[in-house]
DNA sequence: AGGCTAGCAGACAGGTCTGTCTGTCACAAT
DNA sequence: ATTGTGACAGACAGACCTGTCTGCTAGCCT
């Protein structure tokens, strides 16, 4: 067992340490030097992968996608087969990501607040944000909701809500509210 | 009329332009060249005031601080007397935002999230957030509402949510959504 | 055996950033 | 009139950041 294990370990390596980094401090606020020096991959390996160092951070954010976007669906799933569940369970994700150590809110939202409107980053961002909503606007019609377009940009805005409230502390008990307040929405609109 | 107007006009200038810019790019996006460049300021004046780019930082934010908070405050009383009514109206503050050119979320969150935690940028952050939540516990109390700290943590969840989607989208309809969400809740919440 | 690919190591150029320092000017108050 | 102050102008050091380039190593496939 040489190095086939994965096509390109290198790659897998610089996207881990990136993950951790950018999370951590921001794209802005890692340099190239640090994520090589991290991942111990030669700086012509990275750009041989990621040419631009903008296309390292795409590749992050679509790391974050997945891995948050499951948890969310995890969550719900977890919640049983009502949609009306569903909609409130999801927000266990934000529990657990609260109580995660390290955790400090929306990777894309603080990707995209130091970004300018119109780069890459802050269309990917809004991309993922679509994506999102729209899976949830699937719940909410399920659920039988009146409104189901008002319903899950309302319950997204309490996912975002909690995810930027864990920039400045990671606060279970605001989590706990936000699950809270969907459930009281979900009735009422679903009345 | 020379230059009595103000006690230090150089310094209104700066944190003028500073405001402008920090908002716009965040402040790590903003050399300190471009503030005194755009401001009309040498360099010397500018840390004669401001030791550290941190120190000019802050004073933005406190800038902002009184800005926002005026602005929700103010929102609020438009609403009447009642303080159920005020807890819906400070939305709108959140809506008018949304339409004014240039929104650009919460400079707060966006401040945040480019520092480490840890940083007195943080510090501030959260300290402006707690601020504003007292301010709706003392609301919420106010209203009748059975459990006021968890109303006030679902409305400031919902404003923050909203300031959040504001870093990628200003739609008003966002606003809109947080401020009907808002409504059940405190309907809920002293029913 | 020979060539190809993936990767390591590190120098380098060109730019930008913060923060310091020198020197000059204008005005106001003593 | 002289002294102090607030401000302007800009050079400068030192660090850091992105992206390029040159060499070298090791395994794999033909």
């Amino acid at each position: 067992m040489t190095a086939a294990d994965t096509p390109h370990p290198a790659r897998d390596r610089l996207l881990g340490t990136a993950f951790r980094l950018f999370y951590a401090h921001g794209p802005r606020g890692v340099g190239i030097d640090t994520v090589i020096a991290e991942s111990g991959v030669a700086k012509a390996t990275l750009y041989k992968h990621f040419p631009r160092k903008d296309d390292l951070v795409l590749a992050y954010l679509d790391k974050v996608d997945q891995a948050w976007f499951g948890q969310l669906r995890a969550a719900a799933r977890a919640a049983g087969d009502d949609p009306r569940e569903q909609l409130v369970g999801m927000f266990d994700a934000l529990v657990s990501a609260c109580r995660r150590e390290g955790f400090h809110g929306c990777a894309f939202i603080n990707a995209a607040a130091e970004t300018n409107a119109g780069s890459e980053i802050h269309a990917r961002t809004v991309e993922h944000k679509a994506v999102v909503r729209a899976w949830v606007v699937d719940l909410a019609q399920r659920a039988g909701a009146r409104d189901p377009q008002m319903l899950a940009r309302q319950i997204t805005l309490l996912v975002d809500g909690g995810l930027a409230a864990g920039v400045l502390d990671a606060d279970p008990a605001a989590a706990e509210a936000a699950k809270q307040a969907a459930g009281a929405l979900v009735d009422e609109a679903c009345r």
